[in-house]
DNA sequence: CATTACCTTTACGTAAACGTAAAGCAGCGT
DNA sequence: ACGCTGCTTTACGTTTACGTAAAGGTAATG
C-alpha cells in the first residue's frame, strides 16, 4: 500500500471532486504536506478523509465535523481539558443515537409502506 | 387532542419557524387546508411535518424527503407500479442502512478517544 | 376605535458547500 | 521545442434552505 497520495489519487478513490479535497483544506479539516505546490497527502489524511465522508453522509456540516475532527488531536503535552472535551464527546454521542433511531423510525415506515403496497397488489 | 393546528402551533411543537412551514409548502411537502387566507394544518399534515424533522435530522434535503413522503400517498385506484415503488423504498433503505452503519463507525471512534483521554488524564 | 396578536404574500438577502471557468506553472514523451 | 497531463490559485456562480424585512388583511381586546 502507498504511504502517500496526489489529489486526485484521493478524489478517484473517495469519489469525491480535487475541488472539495481543496476546500475542505480551506475549512480546515485537512493539512497536507507540500512538495513544492502539489498537495501531498499522507495515510494520516486519507484516514480524516474517510471521517469527513462518514460525517457529511450523516447530515454534519463541515463545522461539525471539523469539531469532531478535533478531538482526534489531542494537545500533546499541554493540560487537555478532560471534562470540556468529554462533555462534548458526549453531546455528540447523544445526538448520534438520537439519529440512529430516527433512521429506525424511516426504516420502519418504509417496510410498512412496503407491506401495504404488496396488500394492494393482492386486492387489484 | 386537537384535530386542527396553526402555524404557530406547528411552529412552537416541532420548534421550527412558520416561514419553515410555508417553505416546505412550497416545495410541495405539505399542503394544508385554507380558512381564507389562514393555513389549517390536519392531523395527518402534522404527521408530515415529524416526518420531514425525522429527514432532516438524518441529513436528508427536501428533495429527498419529498421523495419519501411521495411514498405515502400511493395512487388510490389507478395501478400502482409496484416494483418501481418497491425499488425505490429499497435504495432508500440500503441509504439508511448505509447511514446507521456510519454512525455505529463515528460511536466507536468517540468511545476510543474517551477512552484515550481517560489514559492521558492518569498519566499526567 | 386604536392597539395588539396572528396571519398573509412578495421579494430580496444569506450561509454552506461546492461548481466552474480562467490563467498559469512543471514534468514528460516525441 | 511542442503539446499533453496534472497540478496550482483566484474568483465569480449556483443550489439549498431558509432569514428577514416590507406591506398589508382580520379579529379580539382594552
Amino acid at each position: 500500500m502507498k504511504q502517500t497520495f496526489s489529489i486526485s489519487d484521493l478524489a478517484r478513490e473517495f469519489d469525491v471532486t480535487p475541488r472539495s479535497l481543496r476546500h475542505y483544506e480551506d475549512e480546515g479539516l485537512l493539512s497536507p504536506e507540500r512538495q513544492g505546490q502539489q498537495r501531498i497527502y499522507s495515510v494520516r489524511d486519507r484516514v480524516r478523509l474517510a471521517l469527513i465522508i462518514r460525517g457529511k453522509n450523516i447530515g454534519f456540516s463541515l463545522a461539525e465535523i471539523r469539531e469532531i475532527i478535533d478531538l482526534y488531536d489531542l494537545p500533546h503535552g499541554e493540560e487537555l481539558q478532560a471534562q470540556v472535551l468529554r462533555a462534548k464527546i458526549a453531546r455528540r454521542r447523544a445526538s448520534l443515537l438520537e439519529q440512529r433511531s430516527n433512521i429506525d423510525h424511516m426504516l420502519q415506515e418504509l417496510e410498512a409502506i412496503d407491506s401495504r403496497i404488496q396488500s394492494v397488489k393482492v386486492k387489484s
